[in-house]
DNA sequence: CAGGATCCTTTACGATACTG
DNA sequence: CAGTATCGTAAAGGATCCTG
């Protein structure tokens, strides 16, 4: 007979995998929790805006990753009516709820580079 | 002197975006999460129990992925003295501390299956 | 300003076969 | 059992140019 899992872990595991693929999926890519942090903090950003606080990332990548996350309902975008039209990305209530994620992603790394500094 | 930033700009953020990255990084790709998920349940686990466990998994796949995990100290590896060798996985105190992020990704996926079964 | 279209390089991943 | 070696495909990402 098997040994069984004890307490503290539920025992829901291939259900959480599958949560963990969803999760790792939809944010899935080099720059989703960049652009997610940066709308996190800045409100509403243009496309040029973004640009210039991701460092390193191209239009290309830039574009294709919006329409990702739209897509998915984390962020907005609108289209203001300006001469040359302008574009207002914001996250959205429900792309806010991310912010938990995101603070354990945070605070892990810190702790990894501490201890990396520490040696160990 | 230093120039230091000024108030509504936190410098913390790049520092964040960094930790965020790093976290990313050491957990990418498609197997590391499930990997550390069942090696935090399962204890020590040989490596045909992990190809068990994950299913889809390969010998090259999961070979390269435990390198990696080995390497950044998330996991330990000791081989075993008997007749064909064998080896033991598990996961290290310090890989243990990933729990929580595991925990996040893992509950929010969970939440964003019953927002998307919820219609919206 | 906000992007789409194209081309190209690199990395990730998978299947299969083989070894101590 | 616990992997390594080799090969091939697919996806990700980047550079550049172009348009309304």
């Amino acid at each position: 007979m098997k040994k069984k899992a004890i307490v503290n872990d539920t025992p829901v595991c291939h259900v959480r995998m599958q949560a963990i693929s969803d999760t790792m999926s939809i944010l899935s890519g080099k720059w989703k929790f960049h652009i997610i942090g940066t709308l996190i903090e800045g409100s509403k950003l243009g496309f040029m805006d973004l640009m210039r606080e991701i460092d390193g990332i191209g239009t290309k990548m830039l574009s294709k990753e919006l329409q990702d996350l739209e897509m998915n309902h984390l962020i907005s975008r609108k289209v203001m009516d300006t001469k040359p039209i302008t574009v207002e990305y914001s996250i959205t209530e429900y792309g806010a709820t991310l912010a938990p994620v995101i603070n354990e992603l945070a605070s892990w790394g810190i702790a990894y580079r501490n201890s990396v500094y520490e040696g160990k």
